[in-house]
DNA sequence: GAGCCTTTGAAGAGG
DNA sequence: CCTCTTCAAAGGCTC
């Protein structure tokens, strides 16, 4: 039976855990058949990321990425529809199957990016080259995708982005002086330091060769400055550069990860502006100086101790400062006015941003692909897909993130001990204005339709209704779909719960306007994805702990879905759309007004007459 | 130039 | 305990 374990210790960082599926109590018979599947993931959990599973997943994952690349679709449209209808065809190509390979990639930071001290570009400018995990694919999988994504014809450079490129876990030679490590940012790699850090370092295969470090990773040199590079604890996130000096001075909180040896350093140039990118895990010596020196003091933590490199956190947001403009000042302003400035600059408090999480970091590592594949720009239209192929991940992959997000977390706790995201909010922030969302329309909220826990939806009188795991816990915080989960409440009729029309036919497509939106967004799946054969059904509940992909519905197909489980189907989608739309009414009623391009998919393919592929899940946005 | 859009997840505030 | 809000990334777009 499904167990939120709550107790795995490890929950991966997600608070998901109450988080219920779509394909939730779907079919027992699946679950049981993927039990075992189940429990290794329980493993996985427990122990992060395994490599040995990681190989183990390789297959699949090469697999799906041997298949052919979506097409390749110019969306140049400005309007927002356009912007839909490209995700939509997006959603035809990419949706099939989960295009993300597996946990292949290493995202690297770019360290042109903001989080360096005298990053000529942009503070918001994080960006990672993006690389396959070493031991899960072995070059056959990437080769053809790769070749695709070359011969993609984008006018953005993105098509030649770092993670198409560094997919090759055999070249670690690979030369990336050529690839950007973003559409904003080119960065330049050195070429012996193609495994530079990963948030995790430890995903880079040279990790994984026990103590013995690949010739060019030792001694390391940086070829441009000629500056040895420092020893890098492999342990250390990419996001939280540390000093030099600091390397291997404090256990990885996460110490599972065992941090090889002569870890490749982050191939940052240390002429220039640039710093190299040291890695130590913890907050050391030389970090708490660091952190002493930069943040007022109750955000330091307690240690203190000398070493200065001042090398910021890729967290370290300086506002208002602008390096380019404060670089070229130097030798042509006058002292005072560079005196000025950096006073100026004193009094401005660094901004520490939130980690990210699991799935920005799947953004981050994820949209460049898209937008190589699909030349759009717009983030917009590119996060809508990206959400929905997060949706599609399994939930292994899905877990990689979430751990890697709880990674992020942690070592961001550790280094800003005080650090609260209450900080970051606009009020907080000294000339920051305060990011205001749309107001809702009268009848936008969604407070009509939101979303009941099993709590609210029956009634502590009515525990027996609640699905099990809130029984268990005593709260619900998703609908649950099948296995007498409050989700599928009885209600297809009209219920609380009942959604949106069960037949998308009924869905009436005019997503034009965003007055539509409301009702379009009723019915429009949000994610539809084709389960691949291969893929074992995960139940949500059976892994303890494990982070709770969010709507990831698997069914059997959507006729099932629609005509075997009426209630489940669209009331998972229900379900789905009315937690985001709760989360942020005002931009939720935005997108609903856009005929999402995932709806638009759904809809057809649940079409019961339709001959294209059968959808295994769908996620429906519901609004009102 | 600020803010919006769009996504999911995390965290905090408030009821 | 639950709901709501804000922020995190990103780049085009709007005002």
């Amino acid at each position: 039976m499904p167990q939120l374990n709550g107790g795995g210790g490890d929950d991966l960082g997600a608070n998901d855990e109450m988080i219920s599926f779509k394909d939730e109590g779907e079919q027992e018979e699946k679950i049981s058949e993927n039990l075992s599947a189940e429990r290794d993931l329980a493993d996985v959990k427990s122990s992060l990321v395994n490599e040995s599973e990681t190989n183990q997943n390789s297959s699949s994952d090469s697999e799906a990425e041997r298949r052919p690349p979506p097409r390749s679709e110019t969306f140049r449209d400005k309007t927002r529809e356009s912007l839909e209808e490209a995700a939509k065809r997006q959603d035809g190509g990419l949706f099939k199957s989960p295009p993300y390979p597996g946990y292949p990639f290493i995202m690297i930071p770019d360290l042109t990016s903001p989080y360096l001290p005298n990053g000529s570009l942009s503070p918001t400018a994080r960006t990672y080259l993006q690389m396959k995990w070493p031991l899960l694919d072995v070059n056959h999988g990437s080769l053809q995708s790769r070749q695709a994504l070359k011969d993609a014809r984008s006018p953005s450079p993105a098509h030649i982005v770092g993670p198409f490129c560094l997919e090759f876990p055999g070249q670690s030679d690979l030369s990336l002086h050529q690839f950007q490590l973003s559409n904003k940012v080119p960065v330049v790699q050195h070429p012996h330091h193609v495994h530079p850090l990963t948030p995790l370092i430890t995903y880079s295969n040279e990790h994984f060769t026990p103590g013995n470090p690949p010739p060019h990773l030792q001694g390391d040199v940086d070829p441009k400055t000629g500056i040895p590079r420092p020893p890098q604890h492999p342990d250390i996130s990419p996001y939280y550069p540390l000093s030099p000096g600091s390397v291997g001075q404090l256990p990885h909180p996460l110490g599972w990860l065992v941090p090889q040896q002569g870890q490749p350093v982050y191939p940052i140039t240390t002429g220039g502006f640039r710093h190299p990118y040291p890695t130590a895990l913890t907050v050391n010596a030389s970090m708490q100086s660091f952190l002493s020196s930069r943040f007022p003091h109750h955000m330091v933590p307690p240690h203190h101790s000398l070493h200065q490199t001042g090398i910021p956190h890729p967290a370290i947001v300086t506002p208002n400062v602008k390096q380019e403009s404060s670089h070229s000042d130097i030798g042509l302003n006058s002292s005072k006015h560079q005196d000025s400035k950096k006073e100026d600059e004193k009094k401005k408090q660094p901004h520490i941003k939130k980690p990210l999480n699991a799935f920005m970091l799947y953004m981050k590592e994820m949209r460049a692909k898209v937008v190589a594949e699909c030349t759009l720009k717009e983030s917009a239209a590119i996060n809508q897909i990206l959400g929905r192929r997060w949706h599609a991940l399994t939930r292994e992959e899905q877990a990689k993130y979430y751990e890697l997000a709880r990674k992020e977390r942690q070592l961001h706790m550790q280094l800003y001990p005080g650090w609260s995201a209450r900080d970051n909010y606009a009020g907080n922030q000294q000339g920051k204005k305060k990011k205001r969302k749309r107001d809702k329309q009268p009848g936008e909220g969604n407070d009509a339709n939101t979303p009941k826990k099993c709590r609210a939806l029956f009634g502590l009188d009515q525990l027996s209704l609640w699905c099990k795991p809130c029984r268990r816990k005593k709260k619900c915080i998703r609908y649950i779909q099948g296995e007498g989960s409050c989700a599928s409440p009885p209600s297809s009729d009209g219920s609380l719960l009942d959604s949106p029309p069960s037949s998308p036919s009924s869905v009436a497509p005019s997503p034009s306007s965003k007055e539509s939106k409301p009702q379009t967004e009723q019915m429009q799946p949000l994610s539809l994805t084709m389960k691949p054969a291969h893929q074992p059904l995960h139940h949500p509940h059976l892994l303890a702990g494990h982070p709770p992909p969010p709507s990831l519905v698997l069914l059997e197909n959507s006729a099932a879905a629609a005509g075997k489980m009426p209630g489940a189907a669209h009331n998972g989608a229900h379900d789905h759309g009315n937690v985001s739309s709760s989360r942020q009414p005002g931009s939720s009623g935005a997108s609903l007004a856009r005929p999402s391009a995932a709806s638009l998919c759904h809809s057809h393919s649940l079409h019961p007459n339709s001959t294209a592929p059968q959808p295994l899940s769908l996620v429906t946005k519901s609004i009102e």
